[in-house]
This record gives structure tokens, sequence and C-alpha cells, in this order.
DNA sequence: AAAAAAC
């Protein structure tokens, strides 16, 4: 009892401090003063309660079902609908599911759902961490230097299952901490650095974290590097440079932890440049990306590497699709899974828009109308090619546009660092880029995004648009369509009313494209692909690439197919 | 459904 009241008190100074102080919304609305006990966010208006989404069910539900918000009332009911469903699905609650119900209060103002055998109660605040689970006082004190005061839903409920050495599946939306809600566990449970260790030493890397883009292994390295300060940790930024360094066995066996994208990892693993046996922790960042067909063979590849019989796995994502979480269960070992919010679906602090803009020439136009009134630099704008990204930038820089600066993979890695450091400087005012900047990249200033080429997915979407909205700020979206989108456009539409942003209600009206026009407008749009390579001469190459990358994703297929039936798991499979 | 990303 004591331990609740503690856990509630804890919750509730967590959320009103954090409101204060990120969400200017909330002072003008007029919260409830009192905030002792249960429900302040029950008492929000329904508009900022946006936790509502994740609640245990309750008969609470009917107050919350009005919003006034959306146009089309029938569209809203069905949202509301699959919401609930989506809802009751996670609170499925079996004998081992530790009291959702008992632990409603604090469970209610994370919003989380957790899913698994003997899932650990979560902590109230970071202090919680010294007393039951002996965390080191140095790393809680880096916690408090670098303003992480309070834990967010996913790093409360998070951190004690990893410190269990537990497998987890984390779902928590763009911007609420995840980076941080693996690195600490995994400091903490290392316990000392390997260099100052006298016996267990010189056994190799102990900790592997894999993220999809180069720049977002730079910012995990950067977090890391924070929570490392004053103890002489190595965590290695897996590059080539790095790469090489670390073929002398002796230096590599005196590295704790090492953040990389998987493809380098793999290379030097082939080379026999390095063994990750001893690792005890792998931590998959952006998890459904890592775990499309492109990546999925690396990824399994460094799974596969991994031979500690007492590894701990985990994913961490905003969004799962249903075939990326089967992907991930299979990697994992009894795991629980953890759904801060809803899957799939933005933060409500971010305001949506959707722009009819009829075709690609219009777009231009329409975003230098953009340009010419005042907007909160920087703006993040997302282009569908690389091609795109870097004439766009020209383009308005021939427009005399201020500050405009571009970010794909086609650039030297120098020009991709030093485009990152131009943004964290605050130098940029409008950032052009593809989606290699969609996931992940945390740069705190960013109030608007616009995504001038259509989204291909709504994973796609919703990780864009998370790039601002973060650590509670309110955040712009603005999307860009043409009539090429049409097909498209009514699952993005979905997102924005599942997130309370307002659809006008023709879109919702839009009827639902069959497969067989589906079907087409890819065919089209492939055809078109084909025709702007054999411009640039480039037909062949692509080709190519494209015939190789099919067969290999024919084979995955198959593969999987047959493992499914003779029960292989998914490590035994990349090992062959 | 498709481009980009990983070296």
């Amino acid at each position: 009892m004591e331990a609740f009241q503690l856990l509630s008190r804890g919750g509730a100074r967590f959320n009103k401090q954090r409101f204060k102080s990120d969400v200017q919304i909330f002072n003008k609305a007029a919260p409830p003063k009192d905030v002792k006990g249960k429900g302040v966010l029950t008492q929000l208006p329904p508009e900022l309660d946006f936790f509502k989404y994740a609640k245990a069910p309750s008969g609470k539900r009917k107050a919350e079902d009005k919003e006034s918000d959306v146009h089309a009332e029938g569209k809203q009911e069905k949202v509301e609908r699959k919401r609930r469903k989506i809802e009751e699905e996670s609170a499925d609650s079996d004998d081992n599911h530790i009291g959702i119900e008992e632990e409603a209060p604090t469970m209610q103002k994370h919003r989380v759902t957790a899913k698994g055998s003997d899932v650990p109660k979560p902590i109230a605040s970071f202090e919680d961490l010294r007393e039951r689970y002996n965390v080191p006082p140095r790393l809680l004190s880096n916690l408090s230097e670098n303003s992480y005061k309070h834990p967010t839903g996913i790093q409360a409920h998070g951190i004690p299952i990893l410190l269990e050495h537990r497998d987890l599946a984390a779902i928590s939306p763009t911007g609420t901490g995840k980076t941080l809600a693996y690195l600490t566990p995994i400091i903490s449970a290392l316990g000392s650095p390997i260099s100052s260790m006298k016996n267990d030493g010189g056994r190799g890397v102990r900790a592997v974290i894999l993220a999809p883009t180069r720049e977002l292994a730079h910012q995990i390295h950067n977090e890391c590097l924070k929570l490392a300060a004053g103890r002489k940790w190595r965590t290695v930024l897996f590059s080539k440079a790095t790469a090489s360094t670390l073929s002398d066995k002796n230096v590599r066996d005196k590295v704790d932890i090492i953040i990389s994208t998987p493809l380098r990892l793999v290379v030097s693993i082939q080379e026999g440049n390095l063994e990750l046996n001893n690792v005890q922790h792998l931590v998959l960042d952006e998890a459904d990306r890592m775990l499309d067909p492109e990546f999925l063979s690396q990824v399994q590849e460094v799974v596969a590497a991994c031979t500690h019989p007492n590894i701990q796995k985990a994913v961490f994502s905003a969004t799962l699709p249903a075939g990326s979480e089967k992907l991930a269960m299979g990697i994992l070992r009894n795991p629980i899974r953890i759904i801060v919010g809803l899957k799939d679906t933005p933060l409500p602090l971010i305001a949506q828009t959707l722009t009819y803009v009829a075709d690609d020439a219009s777009k231009l136009p329409s975003l230098l109308t953009y340009l010419s009134q005042p907007y909160n630099p920087p703006l993040l704008v997302f282009t569908s090619t690389q091609p795109r990204t870097t004439s766009l930038a020209e383009e308005l820089i021939m427009n005399g546009i201020p500050n405009v600066d571009c970010l794909h993979a086609g650039m030297t890695k120098k020009q991709r660092d030093d485009a990152v450091s131009r943004m964290r400087r605050g130098e940029s005012w409008v950032m052009v880029t593809t989606e290699v900047m969609a996931r992940g990249m945390d740069f705190k200033g960013i109030r608007e995004v616009i995504n001038y080429d259509f989204p291909t997915s709504v994973q796609s979407y919703v990780h864009r648009i998370g790039r601002t909205g973060r650590a509670g700020r309110e955040g712009k979206a603005v999307t860009y369509f043409t009539d090429e989108d049409g097909p498209f456009l009514k699952a993005i539409a979905n997102v924005l009313l599942q997130s309370g942003s307002s659809v006008p209600e023709w879109i919702l009206k839009l009827p639902k494209p069959s497969k067989m026009k589906r079907r087409q407008m890819g065919k089209v749009k492939r055809a078109n692909t084909v025709n702007a390579a054999r411009k640039i001469g480039r037909n062949d190459a692509i080709k190519k690439r494209d015939m190789i990358a099919g067969s290999k994703r024919r084979k995955e297929k198959e593969l999987r197919e047959t493992d499914k039936n003779n029960g292989v798991g998914e490590g035994d499979r990349s090992a062959k």
C-alpha cells in the first residue's frame, strides 16, 4: 500500500511537471490544481487527454467519446470502435499479467499496456532505481545532470524490465525517450567498464545497439557518452575507421558497447575482425525498419553471432506492424511487450494537416508561398528521392530562401556529418531530406515538418512527422498530396483522425481503392522510375539491382515459409 | 506499394 501511494505520488508529480513546463496549452486550459491521488488526466479536456487511448478499459469511455474536432461523425465512431478493440486486445489479461487493474492509477497516467509473464512494476522516479536495482549513483547523477529528472512512460516501465534481464518489445511514440530507456539499464547492468576489471575483462564487447542509419547511430552514441561520463567506459560508434582500429583483438576486447548500423557489423564479423560471443545485451532500435526485408538477413546474422547463452534482447520502435512484431517475437525469449499510447499513431501534440497541390509542378509554388509567410525554423522537408532532395534544395536557394540545407545518404560521410552539425547548431532554417532523417533523429528545435512528397507508408508518415512534437513540445505537420497520391490518401487520413487532427470530410468519403487499382498505380510508378533511369543511363544497373533485391526477397520469404513448417527458430536460419 | 537505407 505504501509502495502504491509512493507510485501514484511520483506519477502525479511527473505529469504535472512535465505538462507545466513543456506544453503551453496546458496552462491555457487551466488544469486542476489538486494533483494528489488519481485521475489528473481524466479531468483534462478531451483534446488534451492523449493518454486515453491506452487506458485500461473502464466504464469511463463515454465521456471521452465526444470529440468535437472532427467533421465526419460516422468515421469518428468507426475509429473509436477500432481504438477500443485494440485496447481490449492489448489488455487481454491472463494470470501472469500483473495487476493492470490494481495499478490502474499509475498505469493510466503512463497510458501503458503490458503483456507477458511476471511484469516488473514501473518505477516512479529514477531514484527508485538505486534502492530496487542498485543502479550505480554515478549513472543516476549523470541522468539528472543531463536534465533527465523524471522517467517517461517507456522509461518507467521499460527500465525495470531490462534490469531484471528480461527480453522486451517496446512500442512508444516518437520523442518519448526510448534511447534512454535502453541505455540506462544496459550501462547499469554492465557494472564496470571492461578496462577496469581485473579478472573478467578482456572477453570482448558486452552490448550491441543496432540502428538503421549512421546519423541515428551517431545520436545514440552521443546519448551513451552522456550516461557514461566520469567512468572509463569504451563506447564505440562503429564505422569503417573504428572497425579497422578494432581489428586489433587487444583493443577490441576492451570495448564495452558498440553502436552500429547492421551491415557495417556484418562485414566485420565476416572478415573475422569481430566476435560477438560475449554480447549480453542486444538492442534493435527502430525495430520494424531493422526487420524490413532489406535489413532482415543482416540483422539475423548479427543475432546469430551473439552466442552468449544469457543474452538479453530488446526491440524498440514507435511503430510495429503485425509482420514485424512476429519477426521480433521470434527473436526474443519469453518477452514482455509494452505499448505506450497507441502503436502506429502520432502524438496528438502534433497538429497535422493535409494540403491538396494537384500535381508535382504545383508543389514548389506552394512551398514557396508557405515559406514567404512566417514559419518556425528549422523546418524539415521530406522528399521521396535523393535527386528530388538535391533539386528542391537548389530551387529554394535560387528563390532566395535563406539557410537552406539538404541531407541524404548519397552524400559523403563528411557532408552528412556537417549537415547534421549545422542543424544541431541551429544554422539550418530549411532542411530538405529523404527517409534517412525520418526515424529517430532528435532535433529539439523542430516545430514544423512538411511532407513535400507523400510518404510511402503509414509508418513512414508517423516517423517523419515525429521529428517534431518531441519531449512534450507541440509540433506542426503539413502533408502535400496530389491526384496521384489518391490511393494512399485515406490511410494517412485515418492516422490524422486517430491522433486527434481533423480531416476534410470529402477525403473520408473516398472509396477504398480496389486491389486492382492499387496494383495499376504501382505499375505506373514503376514504369516512371524505369523511364527516369533510362534517361540518366543507369537503366541496366537499376534493373540488375532490383532483380538481385527481388530474388533475395523471394528467397528469404521461401526460407521463412519452410522454417515455419519445420519449426526452425530465427537464429538457426541465418546460420545456415 | 515503394524508395531509401545499410558497405
